[in-house]
DNA sequence: CTGAAAGCGCTAACAC
DNA sequence: GTGTTAGCGCTTTCAG
């Protein structure tokens, strides 16, 4: 391995010097600057983090923190995109991003005790409700932390907005001359879960329309195959007096509850109209093309990234601490007139 | 920050006993590992990454490679689910894994230095061609490295047995009575596409069928609008003589080549029978539903994590340079009797 | 079984 | 402008 001391050998100077080359410290002469980078370039020199570290107290390393549930974490759409955005933006600040694991060498460790192991600086909070007290102990040990997924207290989150987008569903729903629309909501432990579900309910109330608890599911998993027992119990129950309309609160769920009210003979749109929630990459792919609520990820990863990366360096903020993305109403095919 | 000098004092022990403690030295005495242990418990310890890097030179961080180019990389959920199981596995053996990038603080670098910089012991690669020089560099300085994507010389390789999955799809076909198979082969640049390819040319040579050129399509990238363009032109070019059915190399791709070829007046499979690869959540979702190609991406992720650790480690291993994982044909309803 | 001492590669005062 | 020196927190001989 080649170290400073290599260097300064060869160019003719001190190790110090070197030090300072590679730090950009104006006082380093043209030259000797010059001379410096040919040597370490002739030689391969990279330097070594470790020993940076150990002196500076800093690590430049960020962690993120997924649900490792399957279906959940980096494999769903939504999350991979947030987190392939937010790599990218904290490559640019010179970050690098780690996966937080609950193992240090053969032994097991809590996240907290793996943060302090690797010196993350901040940390990407996308954990479901599952963990909380784990979570919460990192938060609390004062490592800077951001969520993209759930709301603790004092730490800055960077969310869609989606009371605006529940509104904007059901009002577009609401024009075509719905009026019976139902809602199978994703899982109240989430935070998606209650907004979108609260949203819908001050829709009904703000409309001046009744609630029919039979016209409401609630799903106990973000899956596909939630999607199909919802839209059975849904179209069960409420045989009788069927919802002209369904919001749907999670495009994953509504592609597999489609399909199966589809399978029990009703046609979408004609009898019953269908409005998503996230805009999945697949959703215009489905018949029908899926009418939904698009948000950025993109935007919620990079300013996730600027927001952890402004903790961490201690750079003031005039962000809210909730900070909220807009959302857009797609329209596509699979909603028609009352 | 707590030292094994803080918790020595406290223990009444030399520093080194401590390190020994933590390190599981048969030499340290019952009593005083407890001791060691007690005292680190309440003073909060958790040792340094840094420092024990520093001196040891085992950094116990993996690197993974992955594309970054809009579509492809974490966000494509045949990755996403390779690097979930391939982060749990490495997990498992006490590695963190880590994303490579191409920067060092704020200077550019390349995969190669930011590799050296941060002491990776081995990176998975999971890139495209486009980087086939940089990527090069990294396999040349003689980090270990496993790819799940692409095939270098000299690296070993956990991919799906594609050349299998082609055959099982055709054969299938063929038992359908289909002669008429026509191919949208994902890009060519890739393994996947290259081998899917052959194995198609293959299948019809061994059974005597024509190769028709008017029933192969190519397309440029891994992503849903080529599905469609492939489509329209397929559907174009034989438009005197359709073939009877599709064998399409990439679920993404069917999903929208499916959408544009029922757009277009005809029905799957009644029609015209299509075959997806990869078997993606999403197409058992597709009306029709897709009948396609499984590959075992979990068992990928893990396989591949498998062999770099080995690789790191020294250990011998039996497996072979290029690791084929079988694959399952999952019969849905895209397909008929011609 | 335990401890003293050297050193991993680098940075940061402080002298020069 | 440059060099000397100490030290970051840990592991590892080697004595004892």
């Amino acid at each position: 391995m080649v170290t400073i001391y290599d260097i300064a050998k060869l160019a003719g100077c001190s190790p110090a010097t070197v030090s300072k080359a590679f730090n950009n410290y104006s006082s380093v002469k043209e030259s000797t600057y010059k001379k410096v980078m040919e040597v370490s370039e002739s030689l391969g020199y990279t330097p070594n983090t470790n020993a940076r570290a150990l002196t500076t107290k800093k690590t430049w390393l960020i962690g993120v923190l997924f649900s490792e549930d399957t279906g959940a974490g980096i494999t769903h759409p939504h999350f991979s995109e947030i987190l392939q955005n937010f790599k990218m933006r904290s490559s640019e600040y010179g970050y690098d991003v780690l996966f937080v694991s609950k193992q240090i060498g053969n032994k097991e460790a809590s996240y907290l005790e793996h943060c302090k192991y690797r010196g993350l600086e901040g940390v990407l909070l996308a954990m479901d409700r599952n963990h909380v007290d784990e979570v919460q102990n990192v938060i609390s040990s004062g490592i800077k932390c951001v969520s993209v997924e759930d709301i603790y207290p004092d730490v800055p989150t960077v969310i869609a907005d989606y009371r605006m987008g529940t509104l904007q569903a059901l009002e577009y729903l609401y024009l075509l001359g719905h009026r019976k629309i139902a809602h199978i909501a994703c899982p109240l432990t989430s935070v998606a879960g209650r907004e979108r579900y609260g949203a819908y309910l001050e829709f009904l109330n703000s409309k001046g329309l009744e609630v029919n608890p039979k016209y409401i599911i609630e799903t106990d998993v973000f899956s596909h195959e939630e999607g199909s027992k919802a839209a059975v119990k849904l179209l069960q129950q409420c045989w009788d007096d069927l919802p002209t309309a369904i919001f749907i609160a999670y495009d994953d769920i509504a592609f597999s509850a489609m399909s199966t009210i589809q399978s029990q003979g009703f046609r979408i749109p004609e009898d019953i109209s269908v409005v998503g929630f996230d805009n999945l990459k697949l959703s215009c792919y489905m018949s029908p093309a899926l009418t939904t609520v698009h948000q950025d990820r993109a935007t919620i990863g990079r300013m996730a990234a600027d927001r952890l990366i402004q903790l961490i360096e201690n750079k003031p903020t005039e962000d809210a601490l909730d900070v909220r993305i807009p959302t857009k109403l797609i329209v596509r095919n699979s909603c028609a007139r009352a």
